[in-house]
DNA sequence: TTGTAGGCGTTATCAG
DNA sequence: CTGATAACGCCTACAA
């Protein structure tokens, strides 16, 4: 009975009381709210008095309902606490707005039990889009049927080799093979390369730039120098006492991120390793901190606002129907030399920076 | 005509289709969806086969379109890219999905005008409530006809005197008269207050708390010492020189919030102020930053997770029908003395700390 | 316990 | 240029 009247009050005004106040059809009225519409200035002008009289609001579930679009997409991310991706929000948020979509946030702990859970609520809230950062443990399966029915799907920052859709994030393997030549012209020879879990495409990438830069310098990659672990900063330091333990260890480490690096550098001080002259420790991200601990870490800057402009960009082209094939967007980044890796010890590295 | 054929493929199957599959009707088909109705047992199954069968998903729409409710929240937020914000956003996206809600992102970018519009458009798109951080230059009277009209806002982190709804966040001004007395403690006798801009609730109350306290200590507050300003790291910066400037400077000054802290602290050192002996730079809110400044800076440690989370809590404590008076909902905050306060000086000091 | 029927607010079709 | 009318998919009296 209350929720009745209640109900009632909320939406009470309708595109038919905006007809009957304008004397004129539902029909009509309907025309006139589109811009491009054959409706004279006359009408048009009533229609617009009787809306401001009744303060009608447009109502986007009933359009919905008839038109199948809903204005709305959903954006699926791991750690929404994570500066890096709460950037990307902001970038993700401010393009699509501007386009006339809201966006539906949701966090999946970077968990694919429950990253499916929640594509499923997207989904029965009719978005119309998925702007998505793959959890681990990510059912494939169910993703490549959404594209199936339709619906675009935008990878952002990590992506799913078995996905056909587009993806946006930073040219990882170039970057870190950046990084790798970098140490390499600082004068390391046994560089490791630490952190990052099985298959997920940022380990797999980097590792492979820094496979590459090896190879050029015709170094042996070796597997004890490329341990694998989940990415927290507790592992970082980890990583680098079993890699201090080794018979011959390294004199660098290239990390998975800057928070694993961050862990690597307070461990490698605490063993009181030389680190900015001797040793080196760098990472990926540039994230605040990088810049604040000390010695400052030598990283990757990627900037996830544009990332996510990016990628919100690329849904709004598909969702206006642009169907060239599925590509992989690469988004600008570039090597930041600090004091973690000595690099200042020898200007000639420094030129190196691609600024 | 391909749209058409799409929006076909999209939202192909309905009640209806798993009603004829399962031969009943819909009515039974949306009764068994619903837990506690009385449908048997073995209707249930065979209308659970179906829906299998067919791969239905239940279309909320629809539903909105007769119930009017939506399970859809917004959250407005003055800067997602804020790490604070992100955190506070974190948690209200927990407790809202966990109750099977939406949450709609929105980036006021603290402008009253771009935050009425986004208001406009959460309605239309039929949010069942607000949270709300509400930006500068807010239209208070729209935001009271949103609440006569039904749909409950909380506020979270700030609040508007004139808005007669619930607010989340800190004990601002207790917080502040707590930092004062500590300030006071350690010997200081001038103590400035500054930034935030006027009638902002943050730094009014804060301001008060500081009053609170110098009065207590029969300190006279001057209105020389208490400066308004926006909240950058470049006013604290600023206000701080003119602080320095005055005939009769402070010995201690106490930021809006760290960003500015952050901004004073630097300037403080380059003119050469003995920050953590003789002078003190305080701030609020315990971002990242303020642990890893040289010095670091002593300020307020503000859980805006926790607050994001209260906030949502108090949302669906409204949704539910709870129509008790609104309230400020008081969130735990603590000081975290750390050096730049000198505070480490004298033992005494330290055990203020309300941990 | 289950079915029938009407309507939520919009848009699209087709006629006028 | 405008109006009548039929969907869109779901829920809910009320009837059986």
């Amino acid at each position: 009975m209350k929720a009745q009247i209640e109900r009632r009050a909320k939406n009470s005004v309708a595109l038919s009381d905006v007809a009957r106040v304008a004397g004129v059809s539902t029909a009509t009225v309907s025309l006139a709210l589109q811009e491009g519409s054959r409706i004279s200035a006359a009408t048009r002008e009533k229609v617009r008095r009787a809306m401001e009289q009744t303060g009608y609001r447009y109502n986007r579930f009933a359009a919905k309902l008839r038109t199948g679009q809903s204005k709305t997409i959903g954006l699926m991310i791991t750690d929404i606490a994570n500066p890096y991706f709460a950037a990307l929000a902001a970038g993700v948020e401010t393009v699509l707005y501007r386009s006339g979509y809201m966006t539906f946030l949701v966090n999946s702990n970077d968990d694919g039990i429950r990253q499916s859970m929640q594509i499923e609520r997207l989904l029965e809230h009719g978005v119309d889009g998925l702007l998505l950062s793959p959890a681990d443990g990510t059912n494939l399966e169910e993703l490549n049927q959404i594209l199936g029915a339709g619906t675009p799907i935008v990878q952002i920052s990590r992506w799913l080799s078995g996905l056909s859709c587009d993806a946006v994030g930073p040219d990882n393997q170039t970057l870190a093979a950046e990084m790798t030549r970098h140490l390499l012209n600082l004068g390391h020879r046994r560089i490791a390369f630490l952190g990052g879990t099985e298959g997920r495409s940022a380990r797999v990438e980097r590792l492979a730039g820094y496979a590459q830069a090896m190879e050029e310098a015709e170094l042996q990659v070796e597997e004890t120098l490329t341990p694998m672990a989940a990415p927290t900063r507790a592992n970082g330091a980890l990583l680098l006492i079993e890699m201090m333990a080794l018979e011959s260890p390294p004199t660098a480490v290239i990390c998975y991120h800057d928070l694993m690096a961050l862990g690597a550098l307070q461990a490698a001080k605490d063993m009181g390793l030389a680190v900015g002259s001797k040793f080196a420790v760098v990472g990926f991200d540039d994230i605040t901190e990088a810049e604040l601990s000390r010695p400052s870490l030598t990283t990757v800057h990627i900037d996830a606002e544009n990332i996510g402009r990016a990628a919100a960009t690329r849904l709004l082209a598909r969702l206006e129907g642009d169907e060239s094939p599925p590509s992989r967007i690469m988004v600008p980044a570039r090597l930041v030399v600090r004091d973690s890796c000595g690099g200042y010890l020898r200007n000639a590295a420094v030129s190196h920076d691609i600024s």
